[in-house]
DNA sequence: TAGATCTGCGTCAATGCTGTTGCAGCTATG
DNA sequence: CATAGCTGCAACAGCATTGACGCAGATCTA
């Protein structure tokens, strides 16, 4: 069961159009075992991409987002989805049946990131007048690039790569004053 | 001809695994007219995407990257290419087959980028520390997200939201000083 | 007008994937 | 030991897609 989301996982997010017969050979079982647990792929889908949010959620939730110090939460925050993203890719990157319980997670993640920028804004960390929402995109958008991994973050740390993150974000290119 | 790569580009842009039958009803055309131009499923996709590559060369060409003010050039290359990538969002997010002239377009793209990102270091728009490597990631990154585009970015146009991916990118969301 | 070219249409064979089922073997639990 | 549950294997039908033709009609050009 597992392997077969870990293993649905691993191949598709190298080709998001493999076959049945591909998944169940990432998961060392037979297909017709992957066809009894799961209804159909779309199943099997929906499932993995379920699943997934979950992760996330307990990723976000583990950087205690409401009451660590707005940057602490930020910086260990950023650590945790860097893992989860990153070990599935796929999943997350699905676009969210509307209405499912995992349309209904990634919502309330959008809202928790919210809440955090809020508590960076009254810490003077973000500019009174950027729009939050828009600082969610670009804080979304980085997460993403990094996971892309250019051949030197191979051998970097997540902390590394979380704190690039945010200080990119909070304090962009320009020259520091 | 145009036709056919035009409306490929819109149907994969939204289904990637579309069928011919599909691509050929967006164009206009009958499904075998597509496969009389090109080979196979594969060339028509190359082709999609050398001719995209072509045009997102072109497209910075016109911001006078190399005589223009760094931030002239920042800004104006970031317009045209938010509008070419917004009509190929799909043939550009496509991995160029490695050796293969689009792929020599999106490298000599990213040195060219690169370039521009040297000379804003020497007007000081960019601090001296920065790995311009990573801002160019940043750069990428941030126009794929203002692509996405939330319903409120809809009626705001390409200027405004160039300003505030170039802004972005060299100041973050800090406090401004 | 005559010819060349391109198009749409219908049809065809080949291929690959999905989802189902029957059968046999293995394992754990009672 | 016996049974229930799960697994792999093989095979099957159904379906969609790809790529290839031949033919007839339209369009453009010499």
């Amino acid at each position: 069961m597992r392997a077969i989301l870990e293993g649905a996982e691993r191949v598709l997010s190298v080709d998001p159009g493999a076959s049945m017969e591909q998944i169940a050979a990432a998961a060392g079982v037979a297909r017709t075992t992957i066809h009894r647990r799961f209804a159909s792929r779309q199943a099997l889908i929906e499932t993995l991409a379920l699943d997934a949010a979950r992760q996330l959620a307990r990723a976000v939730d583990d950087g205690r987002p409401d009451t660590a110090p707005a940057q602490v939460a930020l910086h260990r925050i950023t650590v945790n989805v860097l893992e989860v993203k990153g070990a599935w890719a796929f999943a997350l990157g699905l676009p969210a049946e509307p209405g499912s319980e995992a349309a209904a997670l990634h919502e309330d993640l959008g809202r928790r990131c919210i809440t955090v920028l809020e508590r960076a804004r009254a810490d003077k960390l973000i500019d009174e007048a950027a729009d939050l929402e828009w600082v969610r995109r670009v804080y979304y958008a980085l997460l993403g690039e990094s996971l892309h991994g250019s051949a030197d973050d191979a051998d970097v740390d997540t902390d590394t790569l979380a704190a690039r993150i945010v200080d990119t974000l909070l304090h962009g290119a320009g020259p520091r004053s």
